[in-house]
DNA sequence: TCGACCTTGTTATACTATAACATATCTCGT
DNA sequence: ACGAGATATGTTATAGTATAACAAGGTCGA
């Protein structure tokens, strides 16, 4: 499945627009303030944000905030599927496409830092098969690719 | 390609001898004592150790190691194909065929911490499919599964 | 009203990783 | 022999990432 994606030119605003629609709507209440601008902050571009630069991000608008403010935000944010961490990055992004996302995979580039996220079919593929052969039972997959998009490919 | 893997009895003795001679045979002098010394520590279980537990190990055999001293053997290790870095856990593992070992992923048992390696060909995958439709060129991909073991399925 | 649960605030600390500089050794070409 | 460059190690200090633990307020139903 290929997603109208970061790498390619597109609007933004509703980009991001939807992704909030969607969190609400899944969240309800529970997307309290914090949490909200905190996914406000990763809608902001199709670049992962540590934990710290969210953190920043908060205290420059005049939050008091500390660590652990940023951590259960985010985490709270990844337990709804509303983001996703990067572990290549130790870092986040929202996900954009909050309704239908199984098992998704990244493609982060190393140049512009950008992150696609992309859907793809673990149950059918080769490392499925082979969890399989083996009896281990896979409960979660992190799949990240990490190279180069198409507009930081020509030098 | 299914190894004969670490959720099974082995025989870990020719298991880790075999690591142990094929990295001397790649390394050669560059294998310095240290450096090798770290491969056996590693090669002890299939259990994936952080930098400062690799350190601790160092210090505890009589070496005042700092932690650069571990960072550097492991970055060696990596660098060589002798061992993987797994990224969910922050922790470093040998490999185990370090021959034949271009696009490796990884079982993490959550329960014994035991870690599989296993083949995968990224080229034929879904994956590697969507990132040629975006133009985005793969130079490396990581592939961490989590779940349970077979030993560990059953309470 | 009480208690269970969720959320946030706050302090302190643990864990992971690297920058930067110093020293030693080897090897290669001149 | 000499020096330049590459490699490896020692050491100090610091940067970056993450969580434990306790306090306090809010909501909601029994």
């Amino acid at each position: 499945m290929i997603p109208s994606g970061p790498f390619e030119r597109h609007d933004h605003a509703s980009c991001r627009a939807r992704a909030l629609a969607q969190a609400d709507q899944v969240c309800g209440e529970r997307l309290t303030p914090v949490r909200r601008r905190v996914l406000e902050l990763l809608l902001e571009s199709h670049v992962a944000l540590g934990a710290y630069d969210v953190l920043e991000r908060l205290r420059d608008e005049g939050h008091r905030a500390q660590p652990p403010v940023a951590y259960r935000a985010l985490d709270f944010l990844v337990a709804q599927g509303l983001a996703h961490r990067i572990e290549r990055l130790n870092a986040f992004i929202a996900c954009h496409r909050p309704a239908d996302c199984e098992a998704p995979a990244f493609l982060i580039c190393r140049a512009c830092n950008r992150v696609a996220e992309t859907g793809n079919t673990p149950k059918r593929g080769a490392l499925a098969r082979d969890a399989r052969a083996l009896g281990f039972e896979i409960e979660e997959t992190v799949i990240e690719a990490r190279g180069l998009c198409p507009a930081c490919q020509t030098p």
